[in-house]
DNA sequence: CTCATACCGTTGCATATGCAACGAATGTGC
DNA sequence: GCACATTCGTTGCATATGCAACGGTATGAG
C-alpha cells in the first residue's frame, strides 16, 4: 500500500483552506457575528456596489440558496438593502446600507491584518500560492 | 471602499479547496459510494496500519464523531474492521480488512492521476504550493 | 484503596448545507 | 401573439455537520 494521505495535495488543500477559514471566522464572529456565507457576501457587495444573488452565487462557488438567506438575514440586521431592479423584475438589486459600509471598514482592516499574518506565516511561498491559486480558479470557471 | 474579496487570500484559498474538494469526491463516490469523511479515514487507514478513533481525529481535521460515524460505515461495508485495544480498553484499533485494502488499491491510482491532473494545470508553481500547505499545516498545529 | 479527574468513542440534538421544486418573470420559436 | 422553455430568487426538505453530554475506562493523589 503505497498511498500517502498526507503527501495528497487536494487533502492537504482542503485541510489548509479549513484551518484558515475557522481562524478568520472566529475573527468577525466575534466582531460581528456573522456566519462565513454572511461575511462573503457582505465582503463581495463591498467591492462590487450593487450585484444580483445570481451574480453573487456565481462568483462566491456559494449555493444560491445560501446567498438568498445570507442576503435576507444581513437585512434584517440593516447591513444589506434590496430593490427590484429596473427593467428585469425577476432580478434582485443588493447594495450595502451606509450602517453596512461602516461594519465593511471596521473588518476591512481586520482581514487586511489577518492576510499580512498568513503572508508573512508564508514566506516566500506567498507569491507563488497566489499565482497557483489563479490558475485553480481558472481551470474550475 | 478599497477591500477586494478577490484579492484575499484566506477567500480564494476556500474557493480553491471546496472546488478540487468536489471535484474529486466525485470520483470516489462515483467508484465506491463513499463519502468524504469515509474517503479521508479509509485513506488514513491506508498509510498508517492501526489507528484509534484518535489518531485519526487529530490528523485529518475532522471532528471525532465524524470519524466515529465513518468508521462505522466502513466497518458496515466490509472496509474495516474494529477491535479492542490490548491494554487500554477504552481504545478502539481501526484496520483496513482485504476487503479495504483492494478498495485502496482500486482508488490510489484514481487519486495519483488526480494529483498528477492538478499539479499539471499547477505548471511550475506546483513546488511552492506544497511548501506553502506545509508551512500553513505547520502554524495551525 | 478510594475518590476525583481526565480521556475515549458513541450518540442526541440543534444547526448548516445542498438539492430540488416552486411561483414569478423573461426570452424564444413559430 | 402564443405556447414553451429558461432564468431568478425563495422555500421545503433531507442530509451533513459540529457541539455537548454520556457511559465506560484509565490515571493520579492522598
Amino acid at each position: 500500500m503505497t498511498f500517502k494521505l498526507d503527501e495528497f495535495l487536494p487533502y492537504r488543500l482542503s485541510v489548509a483552506a479549513a484551518q484558515i477559514s475557522r481562524r478568520f471566522a472566529s475573527i468577525y464572529a466575534a466582531e460581528a457575528g456573522l456566519t462565513i456565507p454572511e461575511w462573503r457576501v457582505l465582503a463581495h457587495l463591498a467591492q462590487s456596489a450593487e450585484v444580483s444573488v445570481r451574480d453573487i452565487q456565481a462568483r462566491v462557488n456559494l449555493d444560491k440558496s445560501m446567498v438568498s438567506r445570507a442576503a435576507t438575514q444581513l437585512e434584517e440586521e440593516g447591513y444589506v438593502s434590496k430593490s427590484g431592479h429596473g427593467t428585469d423584475r425577476r432580478l434582485i438589486v443588493l447594495q450595502l446600507t451606509p450602517k453596512g459600509i461602516a461594519l465593511m471598514q471596521r473588518l476591512a482592516p481586520l482581514a487586511e491584518q489577518f492576510q499580512q499574518q498568513i503572508l508573512t506565516e508564508l514566506g516566500p511561498d506567498a507569491e507563488a500560492l497566489a499565482r497557483a491559486l489563479d490558475r485553480l480558479a481558472q481551470k474550475n470557471a
